[in-house]
DNA sequence: AACGATACGGAACACTGTTCCGCTTATCAA
DNA sequence: TTGATAAGCGGAACAGTGTTCCGTATCGTT
C-alpha cells in the first residue's frame, strides 16, 4: 500500500506500450530538472510542460504528486538506507556510524530544494512521500540508534521515527535562508543524544 | 516595514468608524476560534463566515492572512518575549533560564495547531508572520544564549536566530502525530548546547 | 436631512492539484 | 496489410486556495 505507482520492483518492464514507457522516463527526467530548478513544490503543469506532455499523462503514470517525487528520489533514498548497515559494520563506534549516516541524510535533504518541507506528514497530499521515506529509513535509523544505545554511547529510549522526523524538520528551509544552518542544528541534536 | 497592519502601537483607537472597530474585534475573535478548531491554515472564507462578514472585510483590516495571525497571537508572543529577561533575572543559572524559556515557547507553538509550520520563512505569504515572531523573540533568545555562554554553561557561537528556527522547525507537526514528541526533540537540541 | 467619506459583501480573478473523457495510436490477430 | 481493440494521451473542466475590486450600504458630520 505504500507505493504501487509508476515504477515496479527491480527490473520489471513498466507499462505495456512503448510510448508509455518512453513517456514515463521523459516524465522522470523532466520532473528531476524542474525540481532542481524550482523545488519539489513546482506546479504539476510546469512539469508537464517541460516534458512536452499533458497533465493527464502525469497522473496516469503517477497517481499523485507524491508518487512522482518518490519515483524521482527512490534511488537516492534506497542508497541512503543501504548505507546504514554498511556504516555500522565499518566503524568502531555505532555512535560514529549514526552521526555519519545522519550527515548523509541531511546532505540529501538539504540539496533538494523544498523536499524536507514536503516530508511533513500533516502536509495533505504528500502522504505517500512521507510514507516511503519513513518506511525505508526509520528501520535503518532505529538499528543505528539501538546499536549505539547497546554500547552505552547514547541515552536509550529514542526511536528511529522521532529522530528521523526531528532531523527532517530541522532541514526545512535550510536553503532559502543562508542565516540558518541546518547541519549545525542537526549536529546539536545528535550531540544531545550522548550519554549525560 | 515589519508589520503595520490592523493593530497599532499600544492603546490607539484603531479604525475611525465604530462598525469598523467592532468588526475588527469580531474578526480577531472569530479567527482565534477557527484557529483552535481548524488550525492556522484554515481558509479565509471560513473565518469570514464564522465572523458573519465578507472576505473583503478581512482584507481591509488585515492585508494578508499572516497579518491576521500575527494580530491574534501578538499578545502571547509579546508575553513570551517579556518572560525572557524575567527568567534570566530569577534563576541562578542562565542555562536553566534558557531551557525554561524555550519550554515556554515550545508550549506556545505546540498548542497552536499548525502555527509552527506557518512560521517557515520559505512559506510564501507568511513573511509577515515570520518577521514578527523573529523580530520579537530572536533578541530575547540571543540574550539568554549569550548569558549562558558567558558563564561557560554552553558552547559559544550560537545565535538566537538559528536556535529559534531550529526549535520552531522541531515543533512542526507536533500535533497531528502522537508518535512524534517535539518537546523531547527540543530537549535533545538544548542538551546538545551544553559544553562538551 | 442630506451628503461625503468610509467600510462592507461577495463576485471575480489567478493559481493550485486532480479528474474526466473524446480522440489518437500502438499492438496484434486475421 | 489491414482492421479491431485496448491502452494511452491531451487538455478542458472541476474544486479548492488566497487575494482584488467595485457597486452598494452605512456612519458621522454638516
Amino acid at each position: 500500500m505504500v507505493n504501487d505507482s509508476g515504477q515496479q520492483a527491480a527490473g520489471a518492464a513498466g507499462p505495456k506500450r512503448k510510448d508509455a514507457r518512453r513517456n514515463q522516463q521523459i516524465l522522470l527526467d523532466a520532473a528531476a530538472s524542474v525540481f532542481v530548478a524550482s523545488g519539489v513544490e513546482a506546479p504539476v503543469r510546469d512539469i508537464a510542460a517541460r516534458a512536452g506532455v499533458g497533465v493527464g499523462t502525469i497522473y496516469r503514470h503517477f497517481p499523485t504528486r507524491a508518487d512522482l517525487i518518490v519515483a524521482v528520489y527512490r534511488h537516492q533514498v534506497d542508497a541512503c538506507a543501504e548505507a546504514g548497515p554498511a556504516l555500522l559494520a565499518s566503524r568502531e563506534s555505532p555512535y560514529e556510524a549514526l552521526a555519519q549516516w545522519i550527515d548523509r541524510f541531511v546532505d540529501f535533504l538539504v540539496t533538494k530544494h523544498g523536499l524536507a518541507g514536503a516530508l511533513q506528514s500533516d502536509n495533505a497530499g504528500f502522504d505517500g512521500l512521507h510514507a516511503y521515506f519513513l518506511d525505508r529509513l526509520v528501520p535503518v535509523c532505529g538499528q543505528l540508534l539501538d546499536a549505539a544505545a547497546d554500547r552505552g554511547e547514547i541515552r536509550p529510549g529514542f526511536g528511529g521515527l522521532e529522530l528521523m522526523r526531528g532531523v527532517g524538520n530541522l532541514c526545512i528551509g535550510a536553503d532559502s535562508d543562508p542565516r540558518y544552518d541546518a547541519r549545525r542544528m542537526v549536529a546539536l541534536l545528535i550531540a544531545g543524544l550522548r550519554r549525560t
